[in-house]
Formats: structure tokens, C-alpha cells, sequence
DNA sequence: CGACTGATTGACTGCCCTCAAATAGGGTGG
DNA sequence: CCACCCTATTTGAGGGCAGTCAATCAGTCG
């Protein structure tokens, strides 16, 4: 990672390097190995060891898990410039605790777990960030476990697409795009592709979306807030 | 908390205070106050500004929140030495993420969040020690998600007893009893009172339980880990 | 133009919820 | 010690949401 430097990112949110001087910044990705993952391949494995803290750099992911039975679990996606593997960073030696796996090819900066604790030591700004990203995890989180136990299939999978919108989607003209395909966001909202299938065809009746084979797009994301009935959401 | 110190601890569990050498210890704890919370009150409000971080003293507690639709959920149960309202330590304002309610009248070490916040600048292992934790509790939350996904309301009653045994359990002869009501069983499985009333009569009948009024009393709590499908789990 | 993967649609099933009403503990005050 | 009350718990009947299974249809890419 010689010579790359912050500035690169553009408008990335680079939480992670929240309050650190620039030269700080220059100097721990300096200490990162910059790595390819093609689309489809996993880069953290569910109960691997924990030995490597890494960087979105460019491309698209997502933290999954199968359940014993085989159904999948998407929970978040992860965009250009957020960390994941953050068990790494524990004093304990822990393991993963999901999957990590790249949705489209993607290039990630890679920290050896000893080499990311020693700048933790030297910069515990990191340490206070790291919390800062878990305290949004658990709200993530606290809103799914709500999103599961109180709203229907058709309210998930409207907060789904709402939320994908807002991280993974494009503006275009019509509408807002977001390209998943129908298994991703059943999984996504926890409902079987069949129920999926459905509620979208039935919202394409309705005019409040247009689908195409791995595309979605969201005439007036507003209306999916009203669907997801999230008015009523304590903490978004 | 003059005077106070580690040692009257016994048995606890102070995972916080790992790493940190007596005399730290009890410089931390001085900075505390205590605080007496009768059973039922409320320790922190979903919601309301992160202004303290507390230690579990003596008691007992749990996180809990409401859904829109006024269904209760519980999650967690706290045990003496265990922290909560860790949001308090981040670096931005944050808030709440959920209710924590003594369950038992309980008493509390408090810290206000600029208080903590220094020491845990000055004792940065502090810091490392909540990110052990978060781990812990997103182990938690997948192991809960896989639960509410994939398994039946049987399964889940069944999982819910078994943490709980574990967690504040005692052992009586002939089993271990747990104190606690239908209701919080169903509420932490997230089933209606009267699914877990009809699950728990069938466990009756089958002399896997003896039920009293508020107390639940595991004749063999390894039929548990069977019984929640729980030798499939892939992190317990 | 085939072949593969993604998506659709219908028929059926079942788990668990809802609602209503009855029953039983366990503490309290007379 | 017993009657009473409040709350926890039980039990039945019925219904609905979303899952399962099976078969068909449609897009894309070689």
C-alpha cells in the first residue's frame, strides 16, 4: 500500500479513521496488504480464527451465515472504506463470526491480526472507533430483531429494499436501482424466495416498482418506508 | 466507592477488568457511585442519551425492548460484574439501544460518560475489554438470529431454558431451578405466553420440567441442549 | 439455438397466533 | 386458620400467514 493515501477515497466514509491525522492514516494503511477477491468468493469463514482485520476497498459485500437447516442469512452490506473482521482486533484470539463474502469482485486492504493489535496500541483512536461501528451494529441489529418478531413478510422485505436502497442503490432517472437479485433480498428479509417473488410481483402491479432479472427498481422509495411501516421504528 | 476493592468480588465475572492490575482497578472503581435500583425499574431507557456507563453490582437485570405493536422482547440477561450502557463510551454522543431493567432489586456502580471516557483514555485496555464484549454479544445476537430463523417455537423455548440454567441457574437436588415466569421465558423466546404455557405443559407430562409459580425446575438440563437442536449450532 | 439459472404461479399444509374463558397459587388481613 | 383477591397459568377452538412442493416460464450467455 506504499503512496496510497486518503485522499483517494473521494466521498467514502472512512469512520474507521475517525479524529486520526492524515499522516497517521498514511502510515496504518501503509502496514495493509492490498488484496483481490473475485465476486462470489468468501473472505471470512464462520469460525476461521480470527487472524486478519480488513478494508473495503473497492466493490461490494456482505456478512452471511447458513442456518443448520441450509437457509441463508444476509445481514449487513458492506461498501468501500468499512471494516470488517473487527474480532481481530479482541486481545483474546476469538474467530470469525460470520461469513464475509465479496458480492462483486472487489479489492480489500488486509491487516495481520498482530500487526493491526500493535497500531491499536499505538493509536487507541482505532479502539474507540472500532466501538463507535459496534454501536451501530447493535442498532442494526435491535431493528432486524424487531423487523422479525413484529412485521410481516411484505413489511421486511419493504425495509429491505428501502434500507438497500439507500446503501447500494443508484439514481436514476425513474426511480432508484438497486441490483440483487430475488434470492438475495428473501434473504435478505428472511422470507423464502417463492414469498419474495409474490409481494414483488404484486408491488410491480401496484406501479411502486419495475423489476428486470437481478435489478430492482424502486419508483419512490418513500412509499417503501410507509410499507416497512418504519414510522412507527424507534431508532432507524 | 472508597475503599471498595476487587477482591469482594468472590466468584464474579469481571471480564471489564482484565489485564488491569489491582491498584488500577480500584482507582477505577472509585470513580464510581452506587446506586440502588428496586426490582422492575427501568436502568436505562431506550432512546435516551448515553450519559452513563454502570456495572452490575448486585442483582440481577436484563435488556429488554418494546416493539411497535407492544410485544415484548427480551434479550440478555446481566449478572454482578457484567457491564451495560457501554454506548456511553463512544467517542460521539450516542444513545440507548434498548431498556435494561432490574429484574430483582439490585444495586449498580455508575460512572458518568466524561469520567469513563478519561480513564478509559488513560486505561486504554478498558477499551479493548468492551470490544471482547461486543464480540460476545454479536456471538449472541447470530446464535439468536439462527434461532428465530431456522427453528421451531419448541426449539427456542428449549435454547432459552438451557442459557438461562447456565446463567442463574441453581442447583437444587434433583435439578436446576430457574426463577423466573412463563411470561419472560416467552418473551426472551419470542412465543406468545400461551405457546410456551402448552410447551412447557407437554415437557411437564414428560418429566423433563416440574413447573411452579414463577420457577421452572430442569430435571436434566443436557435434554435441553438436545431438545433446542442445539449440536447443530455452529458457535454456542 | 440450446442450456442454465432466475423467477413465477398454484395448490396445499401447518405452526403458531388470537381470543375467550376457566383454573390455580400464594400472599394478606381478618 | 381461612376467605379473599390478584396475578400467573391453563386449555380449547378457530384462523391466517407464510412455508413447502411441483411444475412452468423467461432471460442471458455461450
Amino acid at each position: 500500500m506504499g503512496g496510497m493515501n486518503a485522499l483517494k477515497f473521494g466521498t467514502a466514509n472512512l469512520e474507521w479513521f475517525l479524529g486520526l491525522e492524515p499522516p497517521e492514516i498514511d502510515l496504518i494503511l501503509a502496514a495493509a496488504k492490498l488484496r483481490r477477491f473475485p465476486a462470489g468468493s468468501v473472505m471470512t469463514l464462520q469460525g476461521d480464527p480470527a487472524d486478519r482485520l480488513m478494508m473495503m476497498w473497492t466493490g461490494r459485500a456482505h456478512y452471511s451465515f447458513e442456518t443448520p437447516n441450509g437457509e441463508k442469512v444476509i445481514l449487513m452490506w458492506i461498501r468501500p472504506g468499512e471494516v470488517f473482521g473487527a474480532s481481530a482486533l479482541a486481545s483474546r484470539p476469538s474467530t470469525y463470526l460470520t461469513n464475509t463474502q465479496a458480492v462483486r469482485d472487489s479489492t480489500v486492504l488486509v491487516w495481520e491480526r498482530s500487526e493491526i493489535r500493535s497500531l491499536a496500541k499505538r493509536f487507541p483512536q482505532l479502539l474507540e472507533n472500532t466501538i463507535l461501528i459496534a454501536v451501530d451494529y447493535f442498532s442494526w441489529y435491535v431493528t432486524t430483531h424487531t423487523a422479525l418478531v413484529s412485521k410481516t413478510a411484505e413489511e421486511r422485505l419493504a425495509q429491505v429494499l428501502f434500507g438497500l436502497a439507500k446503501s447500494i442503490g443508484q439514481k436514476l432517472s425513474g426511480g432508484i436501482e438497486i441490483d440483487v437479485t430475488n434470492e438475495e433480498v428473501a434473504n435478505s428479509a428472511n422470507i423464502t424466495p417463492y414469498t419474495a417473488s409474490r409481494i414483488l410481483s404484486k408491488w410491480q402491479h401496484q406501479n411502486v416498482i419495475r423489476k428486470g432479472r437481478g435489478k430492482i427498481l424502486l419508483r419512490s422509495p418513500e412509499r417503501f418506508f410507509l410499507r416497512a411501516d418504519l414510522s412507527r421504528q424507534v431508532s432507524p
